[in-house]
RNA sequence: GGCGGUAUCGUCUAGGGGACUAGGACACAGCCCUCUCAAGGCUGGAACACGGGUUCGAAUCCCGUUACCGCUACCA
């Protein structure tokens, strides 16, 4: 537990979309300041104008939005910063913790190379902080460009990272890093550590892949005398094969499963386990209850493999846990994309569509698998499955005669309940010799309901059908039998 | 190459010296339930990278090896 309000960011660069590693970085940032009463802010890391831009920083907006990971302050672009960058070089330039340095790119990619041709790992050997005090004036009056580059002390640079412990670096195998461009831009670990101490965050909670910059950013708080936040550094989310994961695994944008047909909360449940466990076996958990058990200790250090499989098995539990209430603001656009029925008509027969919901969600493990067998309840004309007609309507006559009974039956029943009509089929099947085999009634009824093999249960899609789309569908479908019923059958 | 990090079933993980013949989940297989499909229940196969220590005792602590990952830019 913190002793002072906790302040933690996330800083993503808007160079692409919002990556389920970034979403999950975010989601550990939220949950901590949420757990503990902090406060979490976005800042767009934007100082790289040549490859940010404004679409990325929507769809990170959009991204984390979706996900309902809401950001406390105004949000945070970093290149609206520069003057502050600038003087904090200008700082330790002029207390002495960096300096001038006039080589240029040039001639550093021909030392380095030159390093490497020996088989040497180049290291900036400081020639420019030998310049006297003078020449640098001068050169720099003569309007010579220069960057700043920060002096790394002797010693050794370490930290009490909440998920690794201690790290340790000794400060030699760091070279004096630039901080400033010739341009007067700031580099990476200026801009971070400038607006992180203008921020006042106190716990920077990032990947993995920023532990060799933290160093380098320890140095620069104490050059610039300002507090040290925590760190923590969590661990990496590769692809199925091991390596860092990209396009080549599929979808890897926060939006991709989006449109996939994936809950928020059960991306946030599966991107909350993919290094963290809450312990004692718990594994489906609401948003709240993960607040409620989030923990440091329980972050793992070791990377992660993405697997969709485990996200859609996840879908399909939160689908299941949600209420078909909650489920309709999601399903309504897409079955009317799907161009199944208006807005306005779905609102009219709302009790009817969550009732159907109650039935799909269950068998669904995406929104997406609920807008597709949700199909032959809206269409109105239906399209038989080859493989459920081969199956199920093996013999065109048969089924058409016990169709054709079954329609009778159904017909005749008292009232569309599920009891009337089970006791009224039940009793058919027995008529017709198929007594404890229900089934060979209720098979080809299914299919000339729904055109396939698989369904809810029987009553429930022909309570969901109501008696007058039922008995056409079977007249349908007896018609559609006695039609493709070969003439040798004679 | 240098520096840093990591190492439990195929995958996500529990485990923090004895409760471990290593637990749960996904995936896979089988069975049960059953009008089909799901859901659910049950069962099964499946792991402590390797080698040294420390200790009465190690998946757990230490060292080394190996493998993998990251950084090594006037990118972020």
């Amino acid at each position: 537990m913190p002793a002072s309000i906790p302040r933690l960011r996330f800083a993503p660069s808007p160079t692409g979309y919002l990556h389920v590693g970034g979403a999950r970085t975010a989601l550990f940032n939220w949950l901590y300041a949420r757990k503990y009463g902090g406060q979490f802010l976005l800042r767009i890391e934007d100082t790289d104008r040549a490859r940010s831009t404004d679409e990325s920083t929507r769809a990170i907006f959009e991204g984390l939005e979706w996900l309902g990971l809401g950001w406390d302050e105004e949000v945070v672009h970093q290149g609206a910063n520069l003057d502050r960058h600038q003087a904090d070089a200008r700082r330790m330039l002029d207390n002495g913790t960096a300096y001038r340095c006039f080589c240029t790119q040039e001639e550093l990619a021909e030392r380095r190379a030159a390093a490497e041709a020996r088989g040497e790992s180049f290291r900036y050997d400081r020639r420019c902080d030998r310049i006297p005090a003078g020449e640098v004036a001068r050169r720099v009056a003569a309007g010579e460009p220069f960057t700043v580059r920060f002096r790394v002390p002797d010693g050794t640079t370490s930290w009490d990272d909440l998920v690794h412990d201690e790290i340790a670096f000794p400060n030699k195998d760091i070279e004096d890093f630039i901080v400033l461009r010739t341009d007067g831009t700031p580099i990476y670990n200026l801009a971070v550590v400038s607006d992180d101490i203008a921020m006042r965050i106190t716990l920077v909670m990032r990947g993995d892949d920023h532990i060799s910059n933290t160093p380098k950013q320890i140095m620069l708080y104490r050059a610039l005398g300002a507090e040290l936040p925590r760190f923590a550094h969590l661990p990496m989310i590769h692809g199925i094969d091991g390596k860092k994961l990209s396009k080549r695994h599929g979808a890897t944008a926060v939006g991709d499963y989006q449109h996939l047909g994936i809950l928020p909360s059960a991306m946030l449940n599966f991107l909350a386990l993919l290094g963290w466990s809450p312990g004692n076996d718990v594994e489906v958990m609401t948003l709240d209850r993960m607040i409620e058990l989030f923990d440091v200790g329980g972050l793992q250090k070791k990377a992660a493999i993405f697997d969709p499989k485990k996200l859609e098995w996840m879908n399909g539990q939160h689908l299941s846990m949600i209420s078909a209430a909650e489920l309709l603001e999601r399903v309504v656009p897409a079955l009317e994309a799907e161009g199944y029925a208006t807005v306005a008509e779905l609102e009219g027969r709302r009790d009817w569509l969550l009732g159907l919901l109650e039935l799909l969600k269950v068998r669904a493990r995406t929104i997406d698998d609920i807008v597709r067998q949700a199909s032959p309840y809206f269409r109105g004309a239906i399209e038989y499955d080859p493989d459920a007609v081969a199956k199920g309507w093996k013999d065109r006559s048969g089924s058409a005669e016990i169709l054709e009974r079954t329609r009778e039956t159904l017909a005749s029943v008292p009232e569309w309940t599920a009891a009337s009509m089970e006791e009224a089929l039940r009793a058919l099947a027995e008529r017709l010799g198929f007594a404890e085999k229900a089934g060979k009634v209720f098979q080809p009824l299914r299919i000339a309901l729904t055109g396939l093999t698989a369904s809810p249960g029987i009553f429930d899609v022909l309570l969901v059908l109501g008696r007058e789309r039922t008995l056409s569908r079977i007249d349908d479908a007896v018609a559609w039998l006695r039609a493709s019923a070969t003439p040798f059958a004679r």
